[in-house]
RNA sequence: GGCCCGUUGGUCAAGCGGUUAAGACACCGCCCUUUCACGGCGGUAACGGGGGUUCGAUUCCCCCACGGGUCACCA
């Protein structure tokens, strides 16, 4: 029989506390009842995905909807993939999509009671459960090398058995304590290795709060624990840490049920509580016909993509969230106004099944959302857009704001609001014909008219031009230059007798759009004749009669 | 290959034993209209296949196919 504490001491003789210690430091949570407690728990690897949005948004609803703590942990249990400043990086790209932590590490180190957040601060802690493990027999060191594993790996294929450390495979599994001394004594790194006593002929019965009930085959392997410089793997830093903060649900991307199995032998070998757990379906896109996952090199993997172009981030949210619950977009649709985090989020709601992206269907979301922001707002978000991506732009919104505002206000605040824009990009372009630096003549006039005709209803249209007149009757004397032309004043006139007219009113407004606007499509005219401002109104259209 | 998850129109999806199988996006057509952007009306288009259970399966069970995930001292 092993002298499984002699062991435990051979190998962790720094740690002096026990596992009861350290939880008498964390004391439960003192939340109301039914309160969730979620995290968001990242590794720094510099890259903030735009699928993990999916997750974070599930964890910060659950818990904000319920009184609980939504925190962040830093999984830098990786050195060699670590990022430098990932991890502020992820914060504030969280922050301007309207995402805070409740406790969890900050820009400029952490706060809340459960901490350290960050895993490689945590090294003691893991230690001393890890200790625990190997005083019960429930975990061992082993000081196989790549080659030997790769080895171990090679003859497995070639009698077709199931890859991995396990059973007769495992190595060290039972080395006794003497080879394990001879071993340290010699200098030589070990992982240590949890002792599974699974089986993969019995099923464990789990359920997932999306996926449902699931079956699956009990975890044989004897999965790495510490790795060789005594910081864990994903696996076991999740038991630990989940415990001792208290998360309730555990809400992650579906590649983690293979290793649920695995997890929840360790919760029971450590004697935790298991927690809830979430295993949302991974975001994919369309790829030469078949579904494929959203990979880092694709058009919008990054959550910075969405920014640089100029997607509000609410409109952002607001796909995710017609993703994340089937019912979100009906009441969208009967509360256009109220606030996202007003809607009630429901775990049963969300899709078992993987979603596509979709362009389209974000363009749209992005195209009402901004429609029904108010002007103010939509002004801001431009402003701080355009302060970063677009400094022309950004200098002719500031200086003067009240302009600005006015060309925005345009079809705003109506019941059925004006859909121009979709990203921040759209509003140069849209905005262009209001600043003469800007301003461009980019249609040609249709060549089907008399160049006379042309010019004569732009004469007239300015000899005519009153500032003070109304929508009608500025309408109205189009409608009289038409006649005067040989144009009809209505288009329905023109239709019935085509051969009767020039053309008709719509044509004169055509001629006066391009010279005004130099486009063939703008907002309302009147509107923007009374925002350019008489003179530069027909100084513009001057303009064009002299360049006809 | 083993294990696991998934499968309703092009996409997102409602449905939870009996429905003319919703709705949204995209697409097409018509209407409204001085252009555009809206808005309104309409249209094309779906339960992967095979077995069961049942009076009756999109819905429950099994098998297969397909799609995806996972099998590291990465998370």
């Amino acid at each position: 029989m092993m002298d499984y504490k002699a062991l435990s001491e051979l190998l962790f003789p720094h740690i002096t506390k026990t596992p009861e210690e350290i939880e008498s430091q964390f004391p439960p949570r003192n939340l109301p009842e039914g309160a969730k407690v979620t995290r968001f728990a990242p590794s720094p690897t510099g890259f903030v995905h735009f699928g993990s949005l999916f997750p974070t948004m599930v964890g910060e609803r659950l818990a904000h909807q319920s009184s609980g703590v939504f925190y962040l942990r830093i999984e830098d249990t990786d050195a060699k993939r670590e990022v430098e400043g990932a991890d502020i990086d992820i914060i504030n790209s969280y922050a301007s999509y309207g995402i805070y932590f409740d406790e969890g590490i900050t820009v400029d180190g952490e706060k809340g009671d459960y901490g350290p957040y960050r895993q490689s601060k945590r090294a003691e802690i893991y230690q001393t459960f890890a200790k625990k493990l190997v005083e019960e027999g429930k975990a061992y060191p082993c000081f196989c090398t790549e080659e030997e594993l790769s080895a171990i790996r090679e003859e497995q294929e070639a009698l077709k058995a199931n890859p991995g450390y396990y059973g007769k495979w495992a190595k060290y599994r039972d080395a006794s304590l003497e080879t394990v001394k001879e071993k340290m004594d010699a200098g030589l790194p070990f992982v240590l290795r949890f002792r599974s006593e699974g089986n993969i002929e019995n099923k464990i019965k789990f359920t997932d709060l999306i996926k449902g009930a699931i079956e699956i085959t009990e975890n044989d392997i004897d999965h790495v624990l510490l790795k060789s410089d005594g910081i864990p793997t994903y696996h076991f830093a999740h038991a630990v840490d989940d415990h001792l903060m208290y998360t309730t649900h555990v809400v992650r991307g579906e590649e983690w049920l293979p290793s649920l199995p695995f997890h929840v032998q360790l919760f029971r070998a450590l004697g935790f509580k298991i927690p809830k757990y979430l295993h949302i379906s991974q975001l994919m896109k369309m790829e030469g016909g078949s579904k494929k996952k959203l990979s880092k090199r694709d058009l919008g993997a990054g959550l910075s993509f969405y920014v640089s172009e100029g997607y509000p981030a609410k409109s952002v949210k607001e796909y995710v969230m017609t993703l994340l619950n089937s019912n979100y977009e009906e009441w969208r649709a009967a509360n256009p106004k109220a606030d996202m985090n007003d809607f009630a989020f429901s775990i049963k709601k969300m899709s078992a099944s993987g979603s596509l992206f979709d362009f389209d269907k974000l363009n749209d979301i992005s195209k009402n959302t901004i429609a029904h922001m108010d002007t103010d707002e939509v002004y801001a978000e431009i402003v701080k857009w355009a302060k970063e991506y677009d400094t022309e732009l950004y200098s002719l919104f500031t200086s003067d704001e009240e302009y600005a505002k006015k060309i925005l206000s345009i079809g705003r605040g109506t019941p059925k609001p004006r859909k121009d824009l979709c990203i921040w990009k759209d509003v140069k372009p849209y905005v262009g014909l209001f600043y003469d630096e800007l301003f461009k003549v980019e249609a040609d006039y249709p060549d089907n008219f008399d160049k006379n005709d042309i010019k004569n209803a732009l004469s007239r249209f300015v000899e005519t031009y009153n500032e003070n007149d109304d929508a009608n009757e500025w309408f109205a004397k189009l409608k009289v230059i038409a006649e005067e032309l040989g144009f009809a004043p209505e288009t329905k006139l023109y239709k019935k007798n085509p051969d009767e007219y020039k053309g008709h009113v719509g044509d004169i407004s055509m001629f006066i759009r391009i010279a005004l606007t130099g486009k063939t499509n703008s907002p309302d005219m009147y509107e923007v004749m009374n925002i350019l401002g008489k003179d530069r109104s027909l100084a513009r259209i001057n303009n064009a009669i002299a360049n006809i």
